[in-house]
DNA sequence: TCTGGGGTCCTAGGACCC
DNA sequence: TCTGGGGTCCTAGGACCC
């Protein structure tokens, strides 16, 4: 019996919740949401509107203004974006028992074990999921239909916008031949840069071309490659797994080169690791500490602590002294910084607490719950260390 | 045109151990 | 004095995804 899976991918989600939440939005057709036109950054989302001028996600926002002048960029905010995500997961599970998002945009549902309920095709019920969703939420999506994930996901791009589109076991291949290769998930821009170079571009060519032979072409990657063309990817829908890591990081508005800013920088954006870790109850092990100099050169350090730790003074202290390191190089190719960030890593579990914990952990673990506490009453800035609160004086100034 | 922020997974070399 | 092979952990970087 083949899997079923159902992929929901919400269209233009970034640019809807905008609209949603700003009703002087509503009515604007050229909408590009993910900074302000003055602002470093890139485009999250941009309405169908705005596409047709060239505009994707991605794309740098100085470039989108270039190709559309006219148009009305917006900055939209994280909590609204998730809470409508929150909301799309909820109708989404009267439908299985099984969604997973894959993003806040973005969910699987398993439908295994339906064939008697619907034994021919999922369509009606993807219909009724998308027109729930949009009476629900306002929001509107595509559903994808097919025996595993790679093609729910192709179904559910090859619908969009507003469209249902089901693969059946059989149709696979034939499905797949009309997609260029670099549609195929995990074939990204290098990739299919140096497949095209060979004279690889579509999926078609992989499907007929033997085994043997592409191998000789692209080596490893051949026997994968031609698995994912003829059809094959997973089926099983993993819900509640641990995060691999939490990170934080930074652009700034402006390239620094006074480490003591970056410092303070740092602290801020370690505290907020640290409070998710201790929010999810999860010790991490490795700091990494990332810097990106104004040329764009990006360099990371890493260090693995010998006991695991949720603690903003511990994670800190690692991320200080990776810092100080990584600065060094900074200073010594005359450049600023124009990204900082911090990431935990190697986490575990912080279920049972540590019968032989170090003298002086334990005075420092009261005084993170205290600040938790706080915290939890009257929001994350209700208390920051004071080196943030010097900087937050002089920004204000500024 | 000047390139976000949050992630996942993979590779490759070196240290260390048996 | 010139050396194996496998496993695991660690660090650094890169591709990719939304």
């Amino acid at each position: 019996m083949p899997a079923r899976i159902v992929h929901v991918d919400l269209d233009a989600f970034f640019v809807e919740v905008c609209r949603q939440q700003h009703p002087e939005l509503r009515h604007v057709e050229l909408l590009v949401v993910g900074g302000r036109r003055d602002q470093r950054g890139v485009v999250q989302s941009a309405s169908y509107g705005a596409r047709r001028f060239g505009i994707h996600a991605g794309m740098p926002i100085a470039e989108a203004v270039r190709l559309c002048p006219q148009a009305t960029f917006f900055q939209g905010a994280f909590a609204h974006y998730r809470t409508a995500s929150l909301t799309v997961r909820t109708v989404l599970e009267n439908f299985s028992p099984t969604v997973v998002m894959a993003s806040l945009d973005e969910a699987y549902l398993d439908f295994a074990g339906t064939e008697k309920l619907y034994p021919v095709s999922l369509l009606p019920v993807a219909e009724q999921l998308r027109d729930k969703v949009r009476q629900e939420t306002g929001l509107d999506c595509s559903v994808g239909i097919g025996p595993n994930r790679m093609l729910a996901k192709l179904a559910s791009d090859y619908a969009k916008p507003r469209g249902l589109m089901e693969v059946r076991s059989g149709w696979e291949e034939g499905f797949l031949a009309g997609l260029p290769l670099r549609a195929l998930p995990g074939v990204g821009p290098k990739t299919a840069e140096r497949w095209a170079q060979l004279g690889l571009v579509d999926v078609y060519q992989v499907q007929t071309m033997e085994e043997g032979s592409l191998v000789r072409l692209i080596g490893p990657d051949a026997r994968p490659l031609k698995l994912r063309a003829q059809g094959q990817g997973g089926t099983v829908l993993r819900p509640h797994r641990l995060p691999k890591s939490v990170s934080r990081e930074t652009t700034l508005s402006y390239d620094v080169r006074d480490p003591a800013e970056l410092e303070r920088i740092l602290a801020l954006l370690t505290a907020r690791v640290a409070g998710q870790l201790r929010d999810e109850q999860i010790l991490a092990r490795t700091v990494t500490m990332k810097l990106r100099h104004d040329d764009f050169l990006t360099v990371t350090r890493r260090h693995t602590l010998e006991t695991a730790t949720d603690l903003d003074a511990e994670l800190y202290h690692a991320a200080r002294s990776l810092f100080r390191t990584a600065f060094d190089e900074v200073r010594q190719r005359n450049r600023g910084v124009r990204l900082i960030g911090i990431a935990a890593t190697n986490l575990g579990t912080s279920a049972e607490p540590d019968l032989f914990e170090a003298p002086g952990r334990d005075r420092l673990r009261q005084l993170t719950a205290a600040v938790d506490k706080v915290r939890g009453k009257f929001g994350f800035n209700s208390v920051t260390p004071a080196t943030i609160l010097e900087l937050r004086q002089r920004r204000r100034k500024s």
